[in-house]
DNA sequence: ACCTGAACACCGTTCAAGT
DNA sequence: ACCTGAACACCGTTCAAGT
């Protein structure tokens, strides 16, 4: 339904801001947020780069956009679930997000310009928070704590410069070898004790923090 | 002592690969990481841009240095202090470092390529961990929650576009003023009743977050 | 050994011109 | 209304040339 048109016309598709969109995350996902520029976006939607200015004001205009659509992939706090259920799921859907497009952790333009999906998504955090017994200034605080320790450990995530458990294994071997045991022993400890141990991998640490912050503000709510 | 030389020379100080990283930091630090470019970097040291290469491999060898050089600038945690007394203050130092130097939340490459500041930096904390009784993977989950907390608070508060309280309020009333009121009703409410409160802060979040997560650790160390 | 000038292959963005 | 070509003022970096 409703596509192209005129036979015998090249199947040019109507460029669209959600296409932009679109194909902008898919780029700086496959090759980093550093490999999207105008021309390259636009060689990979049929264009000139001069086209995506009918359609966006300008890159930073283009960057905004694409972090609100990552928020519009994380899974809203249910309202079937009690809070604490509730923004677990959501904290571990909204680092998965940022797991998948690792460029937009590091977008500082989150704060100054949130989009509708940003809107929505924190309206309803803070709205499970408040029928989960929380008052404002609480809620205020465990929205904070949450959404930094979020953030932050998908940055710390998304600067190790590997993803697979083998990776992982191989570059904390050499980072040991290359390391004076001596000088930092401790450091040299946690290596081989831990980050070394088979199994490992570094998301796996997510929960722990998760867990230890969800407990701590439980604790708090119910002044205990 | 030890400046200049011949007389009628012009004052032309030796490039260092140290006044460089100090000349990066403190044009970053003014005028944004994006502004630093290696020609404003030469103009800034008296030199043409390419004499920078004698020193320093390429602007992302620059970045790592600057990186290393703000935790250089973290209070270490202290030997004499007990474990969460000691974690607590290198954490407060680590913030306003990152607020001091907001370009250095972003770099996602402190992971990869860690300098010799960060590598004391790590090892002593871990160090603190241990010696105040942490086991190694506790360490580990400890050293990982609290960073992540801190690195994702320094992001956030850096996003923020506004550092004073008055222009936090103005902004705040600006924000309230385009915010579709009955579509966000907890988002509206928490900015009234909170943000729009005489004293409101955010960086003034930080420390329930941090006592919340070292009160948490206390507690699984001591296995209550 | 260190610094420079010119050049290369890129950027984001503007603007007049096309359809 | 949307798309384009040419141009502008930038980037990081290489390389041969200077001292």
């Amino acid at each position: 339904m409703g596509s192209s048109g005129k036979t015998g016309a090249p199947p040019r598709v109507r460029l669209t801001r959600d296409r932009i969109l679109r194909s902008a995350i898919a780029v700086a996902d496959a090759t980093g947020i550093e490999s999207l520029t105008m021309r390259r976006l636009g060689e990979e939607l049929g264009v000139e780069a001069m086209s995506l200015y009918n359609h966006v004001a300008n890159k930073e205009d283009l960057l905004y956009g694409m972090i609100d659509s990552v928020f519009g992939e994380i899974e809203l706090p249910s309202h079937s679930d009690d809070w604490k259920t509730a923004l677990r799921k959501r904290s571990v859907s909204f680092r998965a997000a940022l797991s998948v497009h690792p460029w937009a952790t590091g977008l500082k333009d989150s704060g100054t310009r949130p989009g509708p999906a940003t809107l929505k998504h924190h309206d309803r955090v803070i709205g499970t928070l408040r029928n989960g017994g929380f008052s404002v200034a609480l809620a205020a605080h465990a929205f904070s704590a949450v959404d930094s320790y979020v953030y932050g450990f998908a940055m710390q995530e998304n600067s190790l410069p590997f993803t697979t458990e083998e990776e992982s294994a191989a570059m904390a071997q050499v980072f040991l070898a290359n390391l004076p045991g001596d000088e930092y022993p401790y450091l040299a400890e946690l290596t081989v004790q831990h980050v070394l141990q088979p199994g490992y991998a570094y998301a796996d640490e997510f929960e722990f923090g998760l867990d230890l912050i969800l407990d701590a503000l439980e604790r708090r709510l119910t002044g205990a």
